[in-house]
RNA sequence: GCGCCCGUAGCUCAACAGGAUAGAGCAUUGGAUUUCUAAUCCAAAUGUUGGGGGUUCGAGUCCCUCCGGGCGCGCCA
């Protein structure tokens, strides 16, 4: 399709061009009904709004210019100036490898640094941090499918109060050795409930001995670093394993302690004194502090970057670490290995591994949900002010409502929900969340117990198998399909289910089409590749039987749009909603046209033909969402 | 107080940058397997797109206003 479109796009310029000067981007439009065409141009539309001319008559010119494009049978001039295209089935049909294989020339944008998941290293993954991740991993799905060169890192806030304040719990409220720690087979478990327990009975006491406990950690050597040290660690391991089986791994893992014992933000503040970015302020209620100025409405304000008794803020670390994303700083982080997949940072220079190298990204995607905007933009408008206007302006927030629990679900598990509301909030101080590892353990069962009850004859490995594959795509489908700024109201009937617009729907249709493929080829002893082979003649087909199979094929070639717009748009969810509407039209198509049983072997060349093809860009699909496909369902 | 987001079918959500008759899933009712996996498919029913005004060839989408909801605005991270 992007192949037709190349050309009409050409064309279209050339006639702006040559009659008006001038260039305008030529759009176009899905109709409504394939009825109505395979493909509508809008131009006639903009380029009558903009040279005040009658967009019926631009249609017509355009109609008289795009007539002579070969693919093209048909053109109709509808409604107030919709140009819409009807393709040359044949000539499609026997083109189709170039449609696939056609490659639009895209500019390579350099390296792109994409930060998601970022869990706080003090309790278990929860719902919310799902949606974190798989929307991030999606998003580099989708860039690298691109040939984007792209670097995944994971944020480590290893020194913060709440790391702080399960080190406190251990020590001073369950009176824990960093052995008796060790010896817990879920520590992210074990400090889920510790962190609310030290809520629970907080005193002016405790607040003061966490403050003390927090400042402790910062500061360096002492017992209580060596226990966030550890906790830290030991958790996010624990993350690591709960989000590998959603299959998401990371590049790099930078850790916030490392941030301040390279002290980059000596680097980073020198740099900000330089460019007039911050200054001393000895007046006023910011006296003592080092501040920035910002606009907000017209109005001047001042965010404080560098605290009155000389500690950094959270905005100030953001801002030197994002210099350092963008190869900005002068220092960098030494690496060694986490585990297989991962690397982390360190500050110690003996335990670097050579030749690794991390940041220094042309491009900055910051995976972080909606609240933290306010924050997002003012490391924003920081870069921009100290003169790296490109930086700043390549630095995106993929910002993400939150997910909340339904009041079914919150009651379900004991939380109390307030009077008047219909969901409540996840709060890990208040330990109200659904842990992410509790839900996928329970897809996993409910996935095996169906696997079982179809496939009896599975070995149990090969069904737990299968049974993690769907339980995956279940709950990244889930994250997926909604759009981003809709808060997800989590449900457990909604998120546990395995029919309708789900993942496993995805999933068993793939699986059908495989073994469709497989039995064809067994039954006949040819190969399904040498069968869709063209040509192809339509005239056996009832053409309103060939006009659903060609709706399909013309929705499957959508595939390119429907990916650039979703990257565009930064909207997920759109390739999501493709993937299943290729879903519903493979099933129609399955359930309604014979292939095997087909006798008519022009009929069954061609519905073969359209059932591979919609299959070849559901995998493509699937594979950018993330979604596994199993052999058998 | 200021700023951002949201309000669409009984429920949960779509609607591509202002485009054509506002669509899916779930739930409900009825139907489909001598035939390729029924985690499927088909059919029926469901709407004053929160209210009102404006902009234009055209508004769920943009502007104003009102009502209802969410979030943000720290020398917390």
């Amino acid at each position: 399709m992007e192949y037709i479109k190349d050309k009409i796009e050409k064309i279209v310029s050339e006639y702006v061009k040559r009659e008006f000067g001038k260039e305008y981007p030529v759009r176009f439009l899905n109709p409504p009904k394939i009825s109505m065409g395979d493909l509508t141009l809008s131009s006639a539309f903009e380029i009558g709004k903009r040279e005040r001319k009658n967009p019926k008559e631009i249609a017509e010119k355009l109609k008289a210019l795009l007539n002579e494009i070969d693919e093209i049978e048909k053109i109709d001039i509808a409604g107030p100036g919709y140009i819409n295209l009807f393709l040359n089935k044949e000539k499609y049909f026997n083109n189709i490898k170039n449609v696939i294989d056609y490659k639009k020339s895209g500019k390579k944008t350099g390296k792109t640094i994409v930060e998601h998941t970022n869990i706080n290293p003090n309790k278990a993954a929860h719902i919310g941090h799902m949606r974190n991740a798989v929307l991030g991993d999606t998003l580099v799905r989708m860039l690298k499918f691109t040939g984007e060169e792209v670097e995944v890192q994971n944020y480590i806030d290893d020194t913060g109060v709440q790391v702080a304040d399960v080190v406190y719990g251990a020590l001073y409220i369950d009176n824990k050795s960093i052995d008796d720690l060790r010896k817990i087979e879920k520590i992210d478990y074990y400090l889920w409930d510790l962190y609310v327990r030290v809520y629970e009975n907080d005193s002016e006491e405790s607040k003061n001995r966490r403050r003390e406990v927090h400042h402790k950690i910062e500061k360096g050597k002492s017992p209580e670093r060596e226990y966030a040290e550890f906790i830290s660690l030991a958790v996010l391991k624990r993350h690591l394993e709960t989000v590998e089986r959603l299959g998401i791994y990371y590049d790099v893992l930078p850790r916030e302690s490392d941030i301040i014992a390279l002290k980059f933000w000596d680097s980073a503040f020198e740099l900000m004194k330089k460019s007039g970015v911050i200054y001393f302020q000895d007046e006023g209620e910011n006296r003592g502090c080092w501040v920035m100025k910002v606009f907000e409405d017209g109005e001047e304000r001042e965010k404080v970057i560098v605290k009155s008794n000389g500690a950094i803020t959270y905005v100030g670390k953001d801002i030197s670490y994002h210099l350092w994303k963008f190869g900005l700083l002068k220092k960098d982080f030494y690496y060694k290995k986490f585990d297989k997949r991962h690397y982390i940072t360190t500050s110690k220079s003996e335990e670097a591994e050579e030749g690794i190298s991390f940041g220094s990204g042309k491009r900055v995607f910051n995976v972080i949900d909606q609240r933290q905007s306010y924050l997002q933009n003012i490391v924003k408008k920081a870069i921009s002010k100290m003169g790296y206007e490109e930086a700043a302006e390549n630095l995106t927030h993929f910002s993400y409502e939150v997910v909340a629990l339904s009041k079914k679900s919150a009651e379900e598990m004991g939380f109390k929900v307030e009077e008047g509301k219909s969901f409540v909030e996840v709060s890990g101080r208040k330990g109200v969340g659904v842990k992410a590892d509790d839900l996928i353990d329970e897809l996993e069962r409910r996935a095996l117990s169906e696997v079982r009850k179809r496939h009896p004859e599975f070995s149990s490995e090969k069904s737990e198998s299968i049974a993690r594959m769907i339980s995956s795509s279940a709950l990244r489908y889930y994250m997926l399909k909604y759009t981003l700024n809709s808060l997800i109201v989590f449900d457990f009937d909604e998120a546990l289910k395995f029919e309708g617009e789900t993942g496993p729907y995805l999933q068993y249709s793939n699986v059908r089409m495989k073994s469709l493929f497989r039995k064809f080829e067994e039954e006949t002893g040819i190969k399904v590749e040498d069968e869709i082979k063209p040509p192809y003649f339509f005239e056996s087909f009832e053409s309103d039987k060939l006009e659903s199979l060609w709706e399909a094929i013309v929705i499957a070639s959508r595939f390119d749009s429907e990916l650039d717009a979703s990257i565009k748009n930064l909207e997920p969810s759109r390739l999501a909603k493709f993937a299943f509407l290729l879903c519903q039209k493979l099933n129609y198509i399955y359930n309604n046209f014979p292939v095997i049983k087909e006798k008519d072997r022009e009929k069954r060349k061609i519905t073969l033909f359209t059932l591979h093809f919609l299959y070849k860009q559901l995998n493509k699909t699937l594979d950018i969402l993330g979604i596994e496909k199993p052999e058998a369902m």
